[in-house]
DNA sequence: GTGAAAGCGCTAACAA
DNA sequence: TTGTTAGCGCTTTCAC
């Protein structure tokens, strides 16, 4: 190791010139040891060591043309359904050794864009991306262009991408059967905006399987749309619905587990914990503190990690393989704030 | 939009071919438009546009030698601690239009290293990485290449690199001094192996203010060490203290908030919410939910998207900038747990 | 088994 | 203003 900062990578003529070969016999050295003669190698790999020499990726793939990069864009990193999903990417990417580039789109159909460019100009073998809105032109212009797309958390439709995502419909008819299994027959649903395909979808779910208890679908399911997702949207979703003149419901069905957790604060707030106790709250998502609320919370698994596993299955199979749409099931887990 | 696959993406020379000019030409309407001719330069744009050329970044960094990749190495990113540093990264990273590759070392060296050699394969900018053990020589070797290094979360000593790092005496210290003042003068901290120097770190924190206050800093601090630092050995941990001749003590300091958790767990278990709340607890990282526990939790924060802002921020800086290291102060956020 | 050389896509220097 | 060309570091024929 030298002591002083080089100006420059050592490059494999300067091994070569070291070592007193030709620079194909450094690359041979490099890629198929096993044909260039024992003596020869162990003065190519001493200059290797001597130059403390890293080949140059950049270069490599220049020349060869494959690369071993996957671009990975996500609403936000900083949610842990994100990066439950980011791990299950790196862990099967890791298997290929193929790398991960990450960005955040902050659900902004312009940086989504932007991202998905600098991935394309880098380069990525294929990007997995959790799209901004329902326009996948962008997306199909880049896998026209020779660069392996799969949707996350999306599903494909008749786009002629792949994709890798939960049924949503599925997800929100579980938590309302739930609900109407334990007797109620009315439940507020804290929603986001229809925009939000995983919303609109959750909403249509809980609807269906009021439907199918044989309820008026309309009526047992009343939605309350939210401002943002978080927990304090919950809260401020709850107060209003206490200061109602209807009053609060007995059961509430959230479309994610952070909400939960603000209604949970709220009916804290307001009523103590014989009030929490009184409502029945469903989340979605299954978040790893779910479990440990003050009243532990029935929510919505959804398989993340795997899903992140096999879309980067998807991504790093064969070329020829076919436009492939996954949907996994989700699954209720049941603890007591749903317990009545 | 062409309809089917490309076999290969156009190149810079494709372009030029169909608009009738020199690779040159193409090359400066693409980085100086303003100096081509606005006849030319429209030429030149539809032809990009038709074929929908995307410029080859690779090649593009193979001749300039820059590059706008940096790698990050954490070592899960499934710990919100790290995901909300990665966010402060990319944060600052998407300032400078840089992009960020991503892994998780699995605090294993191996994997570490394998990672910061594909990362400098790749020609990455620079690294910033939290170290997964105390052996810095495989980072000062790259740093010694010309990559630009900075340790995360760890502080970098005397070693030549730069680093962003929280003062986890410091916490430790915050920790214990609240607890004392709250009356109690022996508590059990549940940490994990020194062999981890965040857990070191704390405890030395915490005995220093046992010290601080006159009290004998071992028999004031009594470490019992854990397996892991998840909420299950919290839980382990906890029914172990009250299983034990002495019992349970009046206060625990926890290394990490979901060791906390688990202790909440096990207090309620055996013996309901009157348990729960006769003990004191301060946790440690005030990782989202701390404030939605059962009993609010009581938390050491670290400015984590400041760390990797920060740390970013380091990295671009110009070549001629110092090696720094930075230290952020933690902060204890008091809440119920510790309330008595 | 090894060397020489072409060429991947691009930029920058220089020529026209 | 535009064209021509060398060369970034590497792999891969093709001779030797």
């Amino acid at each position: 190791m030298t002591t002083e900062a080089r100006r420059k990578r050592a490059s494999i003529s300067d091994v070569a010139r070291l070592a007193g070969v030709a620079v194909g016999t450094v690359s041979n050295v490099l890629n198929r040891p096993d044909i260039v003669a024992p003596a020869t190698r162990a003065r190519v790999e001493a200059a290797i060591k001597e130059m403390s020499f890293v080949p140059n990726a950049v270069a490599r793939q220049l020349r060869v043309g494959t690369i071993t990069t996957v671009g990975v864009v996500v609403l936000d990193i900083r949610n842990p359904f994100f990066t439950e999903v980011a791990r299950g990417v790196e862990d099967r990417l890791a298997l290929a050794d193929h790398t991960l580039m990450l960005a955040s789109s902050d659900d902004d159909p312009a940086r989504e864009r932007k991202y998905l460019q600098l991935f394309e100009q880098h380069g990525v073998v294929g990007l997995l991306v959790v799209p901004s809105g329902p326009d996948l032109d962008q997306l199909l212009e880049v896998q026209s262009r020779g660069v392996r797309v799969v949707l996350l958390d999306a599903p494909a439709g008749s786009s002629g991408l792949s994709s890798v995502s939960v049924d949503d419909e599925a997800g929100g008819a579980l938590a309302m059967a739930h609900l109407i299994e334990r007797g109620h027959t009315q439940v507020v649903m804290l929603n986001g905006s229809h925009d939000i395909r995983q919303c609109a979808a959750r909403l249509v779910g809980a609807r269906r399987a009021a439907s199918a208890a044989g309820l008026d679908p309309e009526a047992a399911v009343r939605e309350v749309q939210l401002r943002a997702l978080d927990s304090a949207s919950g809260v401020e979703a709850t107060l209003a619905l206490a200061d109602a003149p209807d009053g609060l419901p007995s059961a509430i069905f959230c479309v994610n587990d952070l909400v939960a957790v603000g209604v949970q604060r709220a009916l804290r707030l307001r009523g103590g914990t014989a009030l929490l106790e009184s409502v029945a709250i469903v989340g979605y998502d299954d978040i790893d503190i779910a479990s440990e609320l003050a009243v532990p919370l029935t929510s919505v698994r959804q398989p993340t990690h795997e899903m992140g596993y096999r879309a980067a299955d998807l991504l790093l199979a064969p070329e020829s393989a076919e436009i492939e749409q996954v949907v996994f099931a989700p699954e209720l887990v049941v603890r007591a704030s749903s317990a009545r």
